[in-house]
DNA sequence: ACCCGCTGTCACATATCTGTAACAGTAATC
DNA sequence: GATTACTGTTACAGATATGTGACAGCGGGT
């Protein structure tokens, strides 16, 4: 399963240092943004999963950035934790109804943090990734991480089920070993892209006779997912 | 869809009844207790759809309380919002380890608890918690707390009771450590990932060779509870 | 104070997966 | 047909994930 990438928004270092560290203590990825300007490049850049967002920036208040980042279809589905210095009632009803998915009063401690944040990340799974996928008689059910075909169920290692699970929500296009290796494994590896030869031989060979045609070689060119023929 | 209950435990009538007042507006039910024991009746008796809890109380503290309902099978389901007075780390935390699902500062307005409220009436919609379930064979009786097989009733700590009866209100969907322990045990707790595994040894025991099987290990993924073969 | 059941964690055993290398087979090019 | 580049296949050792029993701490009950 690949890292959670947490953008932390806060134009005190110290404290993104702090967060920085507790983060990436319970195995998540960090970024890193003094104001607005510079996370807005972050988010459409790097894409994080969810944004600690300091209510008060330099140069446009955190709130604003919210505002902007909730009407951009493209990063309207990011999560947001704003990060409130006072107890101001009227701040945290702002915050959430600016966007914002929940947020903390300052100083809190890393333990609330990581909870709110958990809750938060486990709210927001994006819709659509929970739906079955159906190409050329395989069914795979990302819910009960099941793979079926019309003669029973199918038995996949973790590697051979993401791969097929990326195949069969990417069809009709040829992928490089090297794209196959960013995709599946995830962009920070550094394997032989033969290991992606021998994983769809696995998964060949877990399809069975029946669906294995599914995975066609270009030969130069890498590995297409097709119901088509050629 | 007949109205939310609200149990309002405070020793101030001044804020009981200015939240009764709030939330009547709003079309909430309400009642009120000034002491845990009051309370308690009141929950046993009325099973009020949410708890609005204050954290000091003149003969036992909320949190107890939290903690006794949390403990009880019975009211476990019954959301809590604790009040608290200051805003102290401690009272947050110690707050959310006992069992609530959320928490509001005093002083607050009525809207943002109506806020919170609606939030967290949201997340916890039980849908049938008081109806028996029965998966595979084996049958779960929430009211009288018993599970049974056609072979007789199966012993079960509480924990692999929590468990089963997650699992059996959420069949045939793989669920991560990490969710189990959300859903098991509370989205505040910080256990090892390693404890879920034991307290599946645990139930597995528990359920004999006639039912383990409905337990499936889903490598890499987590566990499923199914009736049907991995 | 004592017992007893429950819990969370650890240590070790077992099962399964993974990446790589090596070799065999195949297609393209000349 | 020979050469070359590419892909298929297998084996295997190391890495990971999971199963399992043991144990100490805790809290409730007596």
């Amino acid at each position: 399963m690949p890292e959670k990438t947490i953008l932390i928004v806060d134009d005190e270092s110290a404290i993104r240092e702090m967060v920085t560290v507790a983060l990436e203590m319970a195995g998540y990825d960090c970024l890193q943004a003094a104001d607005a300007k510079a996370a807005h490049t972050l988010i459409v850049d790097k894409r994080p999963d969810l944004i600690l967002l300091d209510w008060m920036l330099p140069d446009t208040s955190g709130i604003e950035l919210a505002r902007r980042l909730k009407k951009d279809d493209t990063t309207a589905a990011i999560p947001i934790i704003m990060l409130t210095a006072k107890v101001e009632e009227d701040n945290k009803i702002l915050g959430l109804e600016s966007g914002a998915d929940d947020y903390i009063t300052k100083p809190f401690s890393p333990r609330e943090l990581l909870a709110r944040l958990k809750a938060v990340l486990r709210r927001s799974t994006p819709a659509g990734v929970d739906s079955a996928l159906e190409v050329g008689g395989l069914t795979l059910d990302p819910l009960s991480h099941r793979v079926s075909s019309q003669f029973g169920q199918l038995e996949l290692g973790p590697t051979e089920y993401r791969m097929l699970q990326f195949f069969m929500s990417h069809q009709d296009r040829v992928y490089s070993r090297s794209q196959l290796l960013d995709q599946v494994w995830g962009a920070n590896v550094y394997l032989d892209e033969r290991t992606v030869d021998v994983h769809i031989r696995r998964l060949r060979k877990a399809l069975g006779t029946h669906h294995d045609h599914l995975i066609q070689t270009v030969r130069g060119a890498g590995y297409r997912f097709s119901a088509d023929p050629g």
